[in-house]
DNA sequence: ACCTTCGGGACTGCCCGTTGAT
DNA sequence: ATCAACGGGCAGTCCCGAAGGT
């Protein structure tokens, strides 16, 4: 059997958790609340994750997963230096209108929730973040090579500016339930980034 | 004696509290970490604030209210809309470069944390992100009117980009320790409020 | 087939588990360090025995047996009163030097470890112990009715002298790792009966 | 206040403490238990204590402390190396006849329960035994001295052997809730003793 | 008036011995 | 003989009030 039982269940747990712990942070999660959204009982959850903090950390990484794969696959199919960046951006402006789960950037709230006291939380946030910083900054770098931005651009600096306000326009969405907010600062950085790509075909 | 003594230790509570609630979160810091930081016992916290949510809530407005004086000392003299943009923001940029408590951005921190789990909390950090996007929205708004930004400029959707990209700056910056991020941010905040004003004095 | 494979499997959980319960205590040994020490999993060990309960007296007896057969071993052979008592003795002694199991006397651990908190357990010590306390009365009595010892001699009395130095030796030995107190103690008995066996002789 | 309330309740919960962990073991006592027979909650015996290991530490140090004063009491009056000693065996002999607290000899129980799982406690049952030793051997060498005893007598193994029976005694008198084990034990003991002496003063 | 000491009790994460389905 | 699930129990921490003391 390629799929045993206790697979499946670890994965239903993990949804369920990942979902829960996004929408009302580790600390404020209890293993009754976990109890309660998965149908399992204690003992039940611990044969599959060795303690809280190893399923926080599970967690996470299967919300910042489904995340990353819709980046990838909405930016994959691309080739236009400026069309990926705009594509990667909408990947989030989408996630703050449909979101796969509750509860906003997992990144943002794992990074702020662990900030001082989950150094091993935090840790995967920053990783997480780094990345994102990177990939960003690598497609923006590609533009400059392949002529869709002017060399006069700074990649790191924009990469910065991009991440930032994402992270920011998600904030506020999600504070106020409401993805206009979202709808604002993509637009926004589509302006920023098509401006920068005229003067990059003017040059 | 128009400040007891009693007034004073309160103070101190709340300041003390206030660091420590912003570096580590509420929930991840007790009353006992209260005790160590200000070296009272439990009860005698508890003869300030009726409870741990009460000294949260207060120290919450302690530190939003350090940052709020801060960015009217800066803008309060100034008389172009311009000029009392950039402050604002430059306000936000000193704040990661030299905070004057741990931890970051405290109405990120509290909306981040309190979501999900703590209404009472969360409403208040919507509150003072209201007012500071209202605060920025009127300051574009006087801008357009004066003639500084042109009239197709939509003060609501520039206020939330100011924002949104501050707050993801001050996270970035937070996160990785390095307030150049913030830099970048604000970098890119003025150069477009400075377009926008080119725009403006042309039309 | 005389032996089958599910009895082979039994009595290796049964030495193993006897071994680690004897030196650790019967409530500080979790089912999982049996798993670990067995080989088996869980639901394994409880193919053989109903419960840790039963485990555990399954494996006192097994212990407890083992010292039985050697006294019987080192006995039996004999004839003389004295020597048999000086035998039987002697086999304790050897047991704190080598020891066929690591821990201590089981049974002086069972009947601590189950003082007041199992009563079956207990009991079962208490079994043992009185059949100890029994065989050693039943050969000094022998020793007073051949004349061996003199009529004088309190059997009862003298069993418990016995068997209560041989245990508190053994305890002296297992807490310093030192079988020397052992020694001691078996040369004081050792020479408490030789003595009485002259004033036997004598009278 | 010389005593504060605090204190009058930390020793109560002491005493109380001390009685059930030697009548039960430390492991079958749980905090529940211990919440029971002292009237206080959880938090109120935390209060004073920082975990279960150190009320059990203190608990174990409480009970021998009574034996050690019973034992100082009975023997510092007293001027005659035999005496001393048939003094101190017979603090024992009445402690099985009239127990200050149940559940037999506090360093055998503590002895026993921690070997192989709690080393801290075993360390200070240690201690406590090697103290017994050491000071029997010392009235045993000062009997020596002052030609109470013959000079082949070897102090060491004589501690050895007196201590050795009556802790083995103590366990059979616990084990069948039958003090007469004990006053075997201590008869044997005394004329042993007795017997060296006449040796003693003949020499 | 201000602060400390003491106690309460609910709740936490976790581990336990155990059982059924496979 | 295993794997998966159970559910009660564990020690320990939490926030909080009430009584006491200065």
């Amino acid at each position: 059997m390629a799929v045993t039982k206790g697979e499946r269940t670890r994965q239903r747990v993990l949804e369920r958790a990942a979902a829960v712990f996004n929408e009302r942070g580790y600390q404020a999660t209890s293993m009754a609340d976990l109890v309660e959204v998965t149908g399992l009982e204690k003992g039940g959850i611990y044969n599959h994750f060795g303690s809280k903090d190893d399923l926080a950390v599970a967690a996470y990484e299967h919300n910042t997963g489904i995340l990353a794969a819709a980046v990838r696959e909405a930016v994959v199919p691309l080739s236009g230096s400026l069309e990926r960046l705009l594509a990667a951006i909408e990947v989030y402006r989408r996630f703050a209108h449909e979101p796969p789960f509750p509860g906003g950037c997992p990144t943002l709230n794992t990074a702020i929730e662990s900030h001082g006291s989950d150094e091993r939380l935090h840790e995967k946030a920053r990783e997480v973040m780094r990345r994102l910083l990177g990939a960003t900054e690598r497609m923006v770098r590609r533009g400059i090579e392949d002529g869709t931005f002017p060399a006069s651009v700074d990649a790191r600096a924009l990469a910065t500016v991009i991440v930032g306000a994402i992270e920011g326009g998600l904030l506020l969405a999600e504070m106020y339930r409401d993805a206009s907010h979202m709808d604002r600062v993509t637009e926004h950085l589509g302006e920023h980034l098509r401006s920068l790509a005229e003067e990059g075909s003017e040059g």
